[in-house]
RNA sequence: GUGGCUGUAGCUCAAUUGGUUAGAGCGUCUCUCUGUGGAAGAGAAGGUUGUGGGUUCAAGUCCCAUCAGCCACCCCA
């Protein structure tokens, strides 16, 4: 009998009332604030894209067409709701390119959509910050993206407790399985690295028992080595392969740069949040470089919260020579599972103070719209009464509602052409001349 | 997409083995305190127990489906 329609929002997406909004303008204000101290500029596109760049970005055509929102439109297009920016802002910066002197730093804040199953912190629709700069090979543009990632992380209150960077490179994971693991086949250091991703959540008999079935031969001695290495391991290890003259080294100015960028992070206050973590892979599609993940420490949500690395060869997907890029996405949903975990919402949000203005008597209706009007005027928020209050009455609402001021203007201060200003924190009260 | 757990008022939770008209606190609204607040008192609204079906004399309670949330897998762009 009930023909009403159902009042929740569909699966996986979210209605904000304005306690949730005001959450994600936080989010949203101190990503814009970090990006722009750093001069990047904010940029948007379409939420639509054909279908085909999204699956050509990946190696696995399989399965990454699985979790698109794709339907066809009127005119027989192939269209998908974008599940991510950096096809998009890889085909602009294709299409614009010239217009730009290089570098090209870029950020926006948009949203994406994926038919995933929701779980916390992973929903269908999400708002996601994007920072890139195109056109790049430096080694200090991976410093400058991996150094604002951080900078973000204080910007939200984060202490060194609380996250880290986890930094890896595939070609070095892969020289590394050659020299140290005799893994010869790109195949196979491949199928290792994918391996050793999910290692973390798995565990090491899981990752015994897919190796075997894998037929890699790999010592396991060896391999823990390789899960074990931390930064300064690392560094002596390249330090060593890198000036052996006689050793050939596959993607050797990939693995230098690598080298040089641990070396300076070594260096610097990042050293206090950055790792090398040997797991890190990222779905190993368009990155060729650096890859890095910021990681939750809270022990209730061991996650990665934001990633990203470089991808130089995805934009010739559009064009014969591509461009260089480095750059990371991040989510607002672990974001609001990182803050709440760390309870570093409260105190945080912004508060603007707000003017009450109950009517006192309806004989001055109109004498105080003009007196809002001014208070506008002057950059006040007046919010005004709908109805007849007492005095009494229109504290008690200020109270409840949280209002920093009261107006009142009743018959006294209409007879003295006045009004009186009280500021509910204090309890003071001034009197102000209305004049014009 | 696969598997598991969950769903009672806006929120947190009650409701005997299936048994009257599904309750409480907080919150919301109204009133009193008659131009000075954070309080108190009085009262009210709010639920076809997520939705739909089934079993039964009787369903919030049992069964099925569906929707949504959470957890694991998958995926992680």
């Amino acid at each position: 009998m009930n023909n009403k329609l159902g009042t929740q929002p569909i699966k996986g997406f979210r209605d904000f009332v304005p306690s949730d909004w005001k959450v994600q303008q936080y989010i949203f204000d101190t990503w814009r604030k970090v990006c722009e101290s750093y001069g990047y500029e904010e940029y948007n596109g379409p939420v639509l894209e054909y279908a085909t760049i999204y699956e050509k970005s990946g190696d696995d055509l399989g399965t990454t067409g699985k979790e698109l929102y794709k339907f066809t439109d009127q005119g027989g297009r192939e269209l998908a709701l974008r599940p991510e920016m950096t096809p998009t802002v890889g085909r602009m910066i294709a299409e614009y390119e010239k217009i730009y002197s290089k570098p090209i730093r870029w950020f926006s804040i948009a949203q994406f959509f994926r038919a995933e199953k929701p779980q916390k912190g992973r929903g269908r629709e999400f708002f996601q910050l994007n920072v890139d700069i195109f056109g790049s090979e430096s080694v200090y543009s991976d410093i400058e993206i991996i150094s604002l990632a951080v900078d973000m992380m204080y910007m939200f209150g984060a202490t060194d407790e609380m996250f880290d960077l986890r930094l890896n490179n595939r070609y070095f994971a892969y020289f590394y399985f050659k020299e140290v693991l005799g893994l010869e086949s790109r195949e196979d250091q491949s199928t290792l690295l994918k391996l050793i991703d999910r290692f973390p959540k798995k565990g090491k008999d899981w990752l015994g028992e897919e190796i075997r079935i894998a037929k890699l031969d790999v010592n396991f001695n060896d391999l823990e080595k390789y899960l074990n290495l931390n930064l300064e391991n690392v560094l002596d290890f390249l330090k060593v392969s890198l000036n052996n003259d006689s050793l050939y080294i596959e993607n050797k100015e990939d693995i230098e740069l690598f080298y040089k960028m641990l070396s300076i992070i070594n260096e610097t206050k990042l050293k206090k949040v950055c790792i090398y973590d040997a797991t890190i892979a990222r779905g190993l599609d368009y990155y060729t470089g650096t890859v890095f993940e910021v990681f939750d420490r809270n022990p209730k949500n061991n996650r990665a919260i934001l990633g990203g690395g470089r991808y130089d060869d995805l934009l010739s997907m559009y064009r014969e020579k591509s461009i260089p890029a480095i750059g990371f996405g991040w989510g607002d949903m672990p974001t609001r599972v990182f803050l709440e975990g760390w309870n570093l919402l409260d105190n945080r949000l912004s508060k603007v103070q707000t003017y009450y203005f109950p009517i006192i008597s309806t004989d001055n209706y109109v004498d105080m719209l003009d007196i809002a009007k001014d208070l506008r005027t002057d950059g006040h928020i007046v919010v005004m009464g709908t109805r007849e209050r007492s005095v009494g009455d229109a504290l008690r609402i200020a109270n409840k509602k949280g209002y920093d001021f009261v107006v009142i203007y009743g018959e006294e201060e209409k007879n003295n052409h006045v009004f009186k200003l009280k500021n509910m924190k204090s309890g003071k009260e001034n009197m102000v001349d209305i004049d014009g």
